[in-house]
RNA sequence: GCGCCCGUAGCUCAGUUGGAUAGAGCGCUGGCCUUCUAAGCCGGUGGUCGCAGGUUCGACUCCUGCCGGGCGCGCCA
């Protein structure tokens, strides 16, 4: 047992039995850290109703029948019936040790893994991925890491725009081009404005709209030269894509894209299935379906239209599809949606239709992952001075600039080829962890200055935290990791900490929330510091025995925050 | 009109699922470097947790109603 707020719940448990009788095996012990003793558990007062006595008597009960053996190393009722524990040094060093002769560094895996499909990123085809899919990708990378670290199969989807109207216009466009220019202008990250000079011609020309609404007939039903011409556009946005989730460090991979193109073919027998069956109706000449619990302005009930009056379909039904496909061909028990928080209506009713349907029932489940918008220090939503949206690349550009130069002024000794791959990672990680560090479902102020900065709650601070561990071992000369001694008030802090690793992993898995992990990072980098400072290593006088040990929990601290880090997403440098 | 989300220090944010005295960073301010990275550490300043009720031994947390802001509500995703 590494974690030992687990290990300390086992024991308050069969303490509670013990003294209160087996009908109270299902309480929990609420165990929790405190700022009073290593940990406490707050049972005894939720306990005063069921078994007619008052808090402080259940706490002294329970206390009572406490086996301390090698954990406990001392228990006290306080206040109104709060247990304070402390804990055995010598179990804190076992578990450290432990936890360092763990590959996992002490983080379990799940004991019924799971089949989890991850929707995120999701660009549209020949359109330039900007600050919109920021959160999209960062959050569902994150999330995708964290799973799977759980041990669950993660299947990761792109659900890429890259079917549809637009289409017509684009391919028109290409046309107008030549294959050649296009593929250049694509190639090089000109997406947008590829995209804005189809758009353009389409809205002037009356011509060209023309053309572009006959090319997406020919789309449609299977033109073999239209066709063509939409798999370039295709493959070239994908290579693009690709080439930022590489700079980017996103796990997102080519053969994980399954856009709106992959369901088309399923969504004509889908409706027709679903008409035949009698599940949905025709209203207004469309087909819909009606999933209970959600109107409209008036009052009527509000429909997800499957089939439009026109015949063609709409996102309700790729979604439907895509739903579908991820429960039943992809056997997903978890099915995440990670994208904005506008949409959480539509996803209510995709998850009630898919219900209704039969295809979602417990224990499988689907989840929207919300999130908020990115906005300008003004509040508004994030764009640049002309008004446009950011290219996700100048982004990253920026920051990493931006680190480049924060480095050369802190550490202007640092070798130019090391400094810019340091800033690379400074940089993109800065971007990454002001992203997740805070509630996924509020907006976030997009501030380059504080992110990139090395204080507070940032990646540069735990990334500095970790370049100084790194640092300690490449002066250590002979001395090496020994036996793990927990003595100093910040050898107990900092291996607390370490030790709530396994648990936070657990926390993120149910919540869906990677800023408890940013939050525990802090947390740990925090505690990392303030044993740096006050508990000197190489010093020379420091008893090798005490140099050993700590130098094993430099070892565990660095390797914990690498850890946690990378399933942030977030590489560590190093050097800083 | 109905529904969803947000409201915590001057600013940017946490708050471990209802626990003890609401915490960080920035800002302002006082200390700490002849030895492991001062990008750091230790302290001070700063709060009617939007407002009002309710539930509870206990509420920033749960419920109800308001106020303020954002978003959604039939063939766009």
């Amino acid at each position: 047992m590494i974690d030992p707020s687990l290990a300390l719940a086992a024991v308050v448990r069969k303490a509670t039995i013990d003294a209160l009788g087996a009908d109270f095996a299902d309480v929990d012990p609420a165990v929790r850290r405190s700022d009073r003793a290593d940990f406490q558990a707050d049972l005894a007062m939720g306990l005063a109703r069921r078994a007619k006595m008052a808090p402080r008597p259940i706490a002294e009960a329970i206390v009572a029948k406490i086996e301390q053996g090698d954990l406990v190393e001392k228990v006290e009722v306080a206040g109104p019936g709060f247990l304070n524990f402390t804990l055995r040094g010598s179990w804190l060093a076992e578990a450290a040790t432990a936890a360092l002769a763990d590959e996992r560094s002490g983080a379990t895996r799940s004991e019924a893994p799971e089949t989890i499909v991850i929707d995120y990123s999701s660009p549209n085809v020949a359109k330039e991925m900007h600050v919109g899919h920021l959160r999209s990708t960062v959050i569902g990378d994150s999330l995708a890491r964290v799973l799977q670290f759980r041990g669950h199969e993660v299947i990761r989807q792109n659900h890429l725009g890259d079917w549809g109207t637009p289409f017509g216009m684009l391919i028109e466009h290409l046309l107008d081009v030549g294959a050649e220019r296009a593929e250049e202008d694509l190639a090089v990250g000109e997406l947008g404005a590829f995209y804005k000079a189809a758009r353009a011609k389409f809205d002037a020309d009356p011509a060209f709209t023309e053309r572009s609404r006959r090319r997406v007939v020919s789309l449609q039903s299977g033109d073999a030269e239209t066709l063509d011409r939409w798999r370039m556009l295709v493959e070239v946005s994908k290579k693009y894509f690709d080439s930022v989730y590489r700079k980017l460090g996103i796990t997102m991979k080519a053969e994980d894209a399954c856009g709106e193109s992959f369901y088309d073919r399923r969504l004509a027998p889908l409706a027709g299935e679903l008409e035949g069956s009698g599940k949905a109706t025709i209203s207004d000449g469309a087909l819909c379906l009606f999933p209970a619990g959600f109107q409209n302005k008036e009052g009527q009930p509000l429909p997800m239209i499957v089939r439009k009056s026109d015949g063609g379909f709409g996102y309700a039904a790729t979604d439907l599809a895509a739903i579908r496909y991820r429960l039943g061909d992809l056997g997903a028990n978890r099915v995440l949606y990670v994208v904005g928080a506008p949409q959480s209506q539509h996803f209510a009713m995709l998850f009630e239709a898919a219900k209704a349907l039969g295809w979602l029932a417990a224990p499988r489940r689907a989840e929207h992952v919300a999130f908020g918008s990115v906005l300008g220090t003004d509040k508004r939503m994030f764009k640049t001075r002309s008004g446009d949206t950011v290219r996700l690349v100048d982004l990253v550009d920026a920051a990493v600039e931006r680190a480049d130069a924060v480095i050369g002024e802190k550490n202007p000794d640092l070798e130019p080829a090391v400094r810019s791959e340091v800033a690379r990672k400074v940089g993109v990680g800065a971007i990454k962890y002001a992203d997740l560090s805070s509630d996924r479902i509020k907006d976030y102020v997009f501030d380059l200055e504080r992110m990139v900065s090395f204080e507070g709650n940032t990646a540069g601070y735990a990334q500095y935290a970790y370049a100084r561990a790194r640092s300690i071992f490449r002066k250590a000369e002979g001395a090496k990791p020994g036996a793990i001694q927990v003595t100093e008030p910040a050898e107990r802090a900092l291996v607390l900490e370490l030790l709530a690793f396994g648990g936070v992993v657990k926390l993120v898995e149910e919540t869906l929330e990677p800023h408890r992990l940013a939050g525990y990072v802090y947390a740990v980098a925090l505690a990392f510091t303030a044993f740096y400072e006050k508990c000197p290593i190489l010093k020379s006088d420091v008893d090798p025995a005490t140099r050993a040990s700590r130098l094993a929990l430099v070892e565990l601290g660095s390797k914990v925050i690498a850890r946690a880090l990378d399933l942030l997403g977030i590489e560590v440098p190093e050097r800083m």
